[in-house]
DNA sequence: AGCACTACCTACCAGTAGGTAGACGAATAG
DNA sequence: CTATTCGTCTACCTACTGGTAGGTAGTGCT
């Protein structure tokens, strides 16, 4: 059961690892402390030496992914670029950084589910900013007729929503498409689709 | 703890009631019977006199689900509109049949996320014909130049997540909007807004 | 009255959860 | 060379899980 995992990392960092992919398959309650540990290839005290509690362990988990995704999404939304090539930045820079972390995807989407029950920190608190910016750039953006009038947080949520799913419900829409639907072509299929999607709804 | 429950129900219908907001809300794994018998004024095995097990509660919660489902989105899908009116139809009875069950569809979108573990039921194996015939007609209608072209499965599945997100992850929602997101001048807003926005992709 | 049936109960079971105590061995520092 | 620290282990704890056993009111039929 134990995965090839590169033995040079220290087993703090195995322990995260195998947890994000644990809590990320089977949710917070569905993963038990022995499953992670057996993953990493030791007994359940040894993991509890190194994280003084599940919850605790679940927190630096989430802290990981937050502090990952804000660091890459600032960059591309700090970028000089405006109109719709910045909404096009920030799509494909939303898209590479939720290729190359569908299980934090997931795991982001279940506390989204949840309302945030598992954590100390509140998720929304930490993305409303995010949220706040780009309901400000939208409204001026349409103000200035650049793009076609929709409601901006409205538009917001179902961006979020369009995007985030096709990682999160990867398993669902695997059987839908007859296809895996993280591999690299049906990734990037996707994001075409829903940049083209965007384009067509906001540019005349 | 207990609810308000009509007392006229059976008591077996009263389970069910309460299983699906636990199950919506915390989970499969996260909702324990004893949380469900307790909702309803009962023990744990006078609840399993109803049901055999968990699973087989859940099975019966999901069945009951899955069938009203599929029996409201076939009216509508059988109904004799066509083009973008018909588009505009079945937006619009999603929506209505989402905001009457927003607790049915956290418990479908928990099970989009987890692959259907938890079932005998394979939710995509049911759905997949309505997706199929889908796709069909959207690619009729973009063939004869009603709709401008699109990817029709990966619009779909662009769809399918964001109108089932803004009900699925309602709490997290509530947060961005400063205000519950499930009021009924909410929804109807996000009603709009989807399809405008839908509108504006597919017609010139 | 006698019987079957429903719906509930208390008491219990085996299994597993998260978490703790304390021992062991290896490495390391003084 | 000893003392300490680190990471791991086994053995254990309590709380709770899904599920079972057995019993008991109440209902309605014969």
């Amino acid at each position: 059961m134990a995965d090839a995992i590169d033995p040079q990392k220290s087993t703090r960092d195995q322990i995260l690892d195998e947890a994000l992919k644990c809590f990320a398959e089977r949710g917070y309650e569905g993963t038990s402390l022995n499953d992670i540990a057996a993953g990493v290839g030791i007994r359940r005290p040894s993991l509890l030496h190194h994280f003084p509690s599940k919850e605790n362990l679940y927190e630096n988990l989430f802290e990981r992914l937050l502090s990952d995704w804000m660091e890459r999404l600032e960059v591309s939304i700090a970028s000089p670029v405006s109109g719709w090539d910045k909404a096009e930045l920030v799509l494909r820079s939303g898209f590479s950084l939720f290729a190359d972390t569908p299980d934090y995807v997931r795991i982001m989407r279940r506390e989204a589910l949840d309302g945030g029950e598992h954590l100390g920190i509140d998720l929304a608190a930490v993305l409303k900013p995010l949220f706040d910016a780009a309901v400000i750039y939208l409204d001026e953006q349409m103000r200035a007729g650049t793009f076609r009038t929709h409601d901006s947080r409205h538009l917001l949520i179902t961006g979020y929503g369009a995007i985030l799913t096709y990682f999160s419900d990867a398993p669902f829409i695997d059987e839908l498409l007859e296809d895996r639907a993280l591999t690299a072509k049906n990734v990037n299929d996707h994001c075409e689709h829903v940049i083209g999607f965007f384009r067509a709804a906001l540019l005349n």
